[in-house]
DNA sequence: AGCACGCCGACT
DNA sequence: GTCGGCGTGCTC
């Protein structure tokens, strides 16, 4: 869509609006005219909503009730870049464009007038009295040379009380000025010399800022096991970009991550970078946002929803452990952050890095069919190999029943206790016991709201839906038969298995990993560092312990269920199990010490099982990627998931019948649909859902299609359709 | 998304 | 008669 890029006063503008409606609206112009990408405040109906000026007015509705544009809001203009960005994640993952454009509006305050604050600098002339207090405040007002201060800032640093410094503005001694509230953020200092690289990292690195130094588009899979310096050579490419004046984004799958990065940057480039992520105060939001549209931010970091902040010139997005199967969730919108990443990067001329030590099937694919460019880190930097890797047949192993640390894994354990090292044991699994069963009827306790089993939280002495989370007091009688005492946990969960450890090494230090036991960001990061300075003997965690933190002291790994991912008919499974383990086994060793992964398993021979020990990752990509290339699904076909769920249980089985049966849209792009079925979790807070998958060749224009499909039904009030394009999970 | 409009069943 | 259930449709 071509057109002007300023209105004049009255003229006819087409406003996209955060409302779910399926098209534009016309407006007029405010006074004072407005640019093409204003962000807007318009009428709609008795209400005011947030809208961005998307063109030139359609003109097709009744000119007597097109109303004005109330105001433009002080916000940069959205990019034209931008805007093609939305569009097309829009186009891709089949959203709504109001949807798309809420994403791209989470700022907070964002309706807000310009605020100000007040600042505080050195003014002229001398106290009429000198005291301590006072001599302090003017002591630091000249040590930061020049530098404004807030109130409570400057309160602080000086150590005096708000009064002090009030009295000393009234004699002119300090200044009091209005400042914008939004203040850009520290400059990064490329120059600043990074760590040493070894001669592989220095290499990749070099190859990294050439991409970033061609000012195009290219992706990039930057491959290598924990330890091996991913982060030091990608920071290279973040420091090539900051002295080439354009912004970069690093994206972290896990907002518990970003303190320890923080540092990394910070000891860097001189200076913290802006945080952008769930767990960030509004204020700092908001500044973030802004900045990032003023250019007065020169590097993000945090989670997937930042790569919808309004950059003024973005030339790298580093995409940190791009496997991470948190990059595809929903928050209003289906999407994969890696995938929307690309696609951000080749509509405004960037680089994007792909780090991982065990990356996607996807990207590894790209990577082969030279689509992405590859860089592989061969060792691991400053310590040894990969720890050695064993399984322990469980099926040869005597455990007594509600017991789960086999004999072998024992007595591994007590021998690194004696050496005085740290030992690991992972299970994915939260909670206490994943099931509750009644001795006495064989009922399970279950969800009211899903179909799912409530999960025992011994800690908190209640039973949880890891679904919809939902909680409600452990009861003492069965619901079903009402006997007493007769209710019995069945499997493990971390909390037991720390149960389990203190009665077998009543010795150890004991530390549970785990996302659900710390109430914030704080207390998490808290215990991770108390475990790293060695502050206990014995890791018990789940998946959290896997996700790149660094235990210096940690030697032995157990793997309490190697099968638990492995079971299901998820075809992603075995990708996954693989990169959890691969990962969790590179938590071993990473000092002088060489470390030792050992993975309880019933099924010693399967062949990702072998993978794993073996270390042998080409030979299972290959053998992966040949079962999915003959089952034709992702990467070497396209898939999407429907569900469609209500409360009314036959109705959304009539209507995903409806849909399956009406596939003639589908089929003439070659594409099948399978289905209706019973949704993984059937029923989700009281809904009940089922599933269509459709499946598609590579190059068929799949979302097209869909659309004409699904628009063929007029849903039931009640009734939610939506659609996942390369769902994480299928079957 | 809200919010009004409107068309049917139970009440003062 | 009229109060109120929430199905349908509109918002520039």
């Amino acid at each position: 869509m071509t057109g002007p890029s300023f209105f004049d006063e009255g003229a006819l503008v087409a406003v996209l609006t955060t409302q779910p409606l399926d098209r534009l609206l016309d407006y007029k112009a405010p006074e004072g005219g407005c640019l093409l990408g204003a962000f807007v405040e318009v009428p709609l109906g008795p209400r005011k909503v947030l809208g961005v000026v998307w063109g030139q007015g359609q003109g097709d509705y009744d000119r007597a009730k097109v109303r004005a544009v109330i105001r433009v809001l002080d916000a940069a203009p959205m990019r034209a870049e931008m805007m093609d960005f939305l569009g097309r994640a829009a186009d891709y993952t089949l959203t709504p464009m109001p949807a798309m454009l809420r994403l791209a509006t989470r700022s907070p305050g964002l309706g807000d007038p310009p605020s100000m604050r007040k600042v505080y600098r050195l003014g002229q002339g001398a106290p009429d009295r000198q005291t301590d207090a006072r001599r302090r405040v003017l002591g630091v007002l000249s040590d930061y040379g020049g530098l404004a201060f807030t109130l409570g800032e400057l309160a602080e640093a000086a150590g005096v009380t708000s009064s002090v410094i009030k009295g000393l503005v009234k004699q002119g001694v300090v200044r009091e000025e209005e400042s914008p509230r939004d203040l850009p953020y520290p400059r990064l200092d490329p120059d600043l010399p990074g760590v040493e690289l070894s001669a592989d990292q220095a290499t990749a690195a070099q190859t990294l800022q050439a991409a970033v130094r061609s000012g195009g588009y290219g992706t990039t899979l930057l491959k290598g096991v924990t330890g091996s310096g991913k982060t030091e050579v990608y920071l290279e490419a973040v420091a090539e970009c900051l002295a080439r004046n354009r912004q970069a984004l690093v994206l972290l799958p896990e907002i518990a991550l970003t303190a320890e990065f923080l540092k990394r940057v910070e000891a860097r480039f001189g200076a913290m970078p802006a945080e952008w992520h769930s767990g960030v105060t509004m204020t700092e939001r908001r500044r973030a946002w802004r900045m990032a549209g003023e250019g007065g931010v020169q590097l993000v970091v945090g989670a997937r929803s930042a790569l919808f902040l309004p950059y003024r010139d973005l030339g790298l997005i580093v995409v940190d452990e791009e496997h991470d199967t948190s990059y595809k969730q929903e928050d209003g919108v289906l999407y994969n952050a890696r995938d929307m990443a690309v696609l951000r990067a080749s509509i405004c001329s960037a680089q994007v890095v792909l780090a991982s030590a065990t990356p996607s099937l996807e990207s590894w694919a790209n990577a082969e069919a030279g689509k992405y460019a590859k860089l592989e880190l061969p060792t691991r930097f400053g310590a040894a190999e990969l720890p050695q890797m064993r399984a322990i047949d469980m099926r040869l192993e005597q455990l007594p029943s509600n017991r789960w640390i086999s004999p072998t894994l024992q007595r591994a354990v007590e021998t690194r206790l004696e050496a005085g090292e740290q030992a690991l044991l992972f299970l994915n699994r939260r909670g206490y016991a994943p099931v509750t069963i009644c001795r006495a009827c064989g009922h399970q306790i279950g969800c009211d709201h899903c179909d799912a089993r409530m999960v025992e939280h011994r800690f908190l002495k209640r039973l949880v839906c890891h679904q919809c989370g939902e909680t409600k007091p452990m009861p003492t009688a069965c619901p079903h038969c009402q006997a007493e005492d007769r209710l019995a946990p069945v499997g493990p969960g971390v909390e037991r298995m720390q149960e389990e450890a203190a009665a077998l090494f009543p010795e150890a230090r004991l530390a549970v990993l785990s996302s659900d036991l710390y109430g914030s960001a704080r207390a998490l990061r808290a215990q991770i560092e108390s475990i790293a300075e060695g502050g206990a003997d014995i890791v018990i965690g789940t998946q959290l312990v896997a996700k790149g933190h660094n235990f210096p002291l940690l030697t032995l790994v157990g793997v309490i269920d190697a099968d638990l991912g492995l079971q299901g008919s998820d075809l992603r499974a075995a990708e996954r199990t693989f990169q959890l383990m691969r990962q969790v086994a590179g938590r071993a060793g990473r000092a002088e010490r060489p470390g030792e992964a050992l993975l309880q398993t019933y099924q010693p021979e399967h062949p990702v099982i072998r993978a794993i020990r073996s270390g042998d990752e080409e030979g299972f990509w290959r053998a992966e990627a040949q079962e999915r290339r003959q089952a034709g699904v992702p990467p070497y076909g396209r898939m999407a998931g429907i569900v469609l769920s209500s409360p009314d249980v036959q109705a959304v089985f009539d209507i995903g019948g409806v849909l399956a049966r009406n596939d003639a849209p589908l089929r003439r792009i070659g594409a099948r649909v399978y289905g209706p079925a019973p949704a993984p979790i059937a029923r989700i807070r009281g809904r009940h859902r089922v599933r269509l998958l459709v499946k598609a060749d590579k190059s068929a224009p799949l979302q097209g299609a869909l659309a004409a499909w699904v628009a063929q039904v007029k849903l039931p009030a009640n009734f939610r359709l939506s659609v996942d394009i390369d769902p994480q999970s299928f079957y």
